[in-house]
DNA sequence: TCTTGACCTTCCAGTGACTGGAAGGACTAT
DNA sequence: ATAGTCCTTCCAGTCACTGGAAGGTCAAGA
């Protein structure tokens, strides 16, 4: 199968696609003409591959979830620490994008947003406001 | 004032302080050694800098920023823009992460993490439980 | 058969916002 | 004089792609 096709099962662009096999996470067999043949099973590890991205987990996270994927000895407690680990910073990230929505929603709320020029945002942002 | 000196009063390491004056953010004045020399107003500036950058702002919105906050004539209205449209893309970005803890918390949670092979989390990456 | 257009290939460069490191000059304290 | 810390510039690397150029391949239609 060409990397159009895999790409558009897997939910990938190509380039990504080619990215991947690039950095080693992903090499696919060749067809007789140089194009790049990809397996229903390769659909498989790319679509997991989407899949773990987009929950946030990085290319090297997803580099060891495809290994322990396809090592049927594995235990299943690494995988879980992998996630745990990544659940414990999306929390992380969480409370720290709430606290910077108070901010600015403190500010926009303050900011008459008119024709004058004096701006309750610049003042804070210079720390004029008592820090 | 030496770099590092403004570094410390506006909480910036050196690195990124050179980095401003790179892409023309910030650029102080020289001293007769070639050091650069930053003002007490430059310091000011730098915080402004640090400060918007740590609520999210990309180094073009605090550009903007920046020069509205120099412009004694500016409306007020397009800083609170700029603030509104921020606050909206953070809003987003924590339903986005929201929504992630759910899966990331489901996975974990199903997943006995013990010695056994089979592992709900990979299943599921791999699309086995029903999509 | 020719041509068009869509697909594929490789390679190089750019993104954003820094960060690290090398090589060398300047300054301060002992 | 020397050691150590600061400063300078420049180049390269990070992460995960993304864009684009130049050229090869393939399937469909005139």
């Amino acid at each position: 199968m060409n990397i159009g096709t895999a790409g558009e099962r897997a939910g990938l662009p190509p380039k990504t696609i080619r990215y991947y096999e690039d950095i080693g996470l992903l090499v696919p067999e060749r067809q007789e003409n140089g194009y790049r043949d990809y397996s229903d099973d390769d659909v498989h590890r790319l679509r997991f591959l989407q899949r773990s991205r987009s929950l946030g987990f990085s290319v090297d996270e997803c580099r060891q979830l495809l290994s322990l994927y396809g090592d049927k000895g594995r235990e299943s407690a690494e995988v879980k620490a992998i996630a745990e680990t990544k659940l414990a910073e999306v929390q992380r990230k969480i409370e720290e994008l709430q606290s910077l929505r108070e901010v600015l929603s403190h500010l926009v709320t303050h900011c008459h947003g008119d024709g004058r020029p004096d701006c309750p945002i610049l003042d804070e942002l210079s720390g004029k406001a008592g820090d």
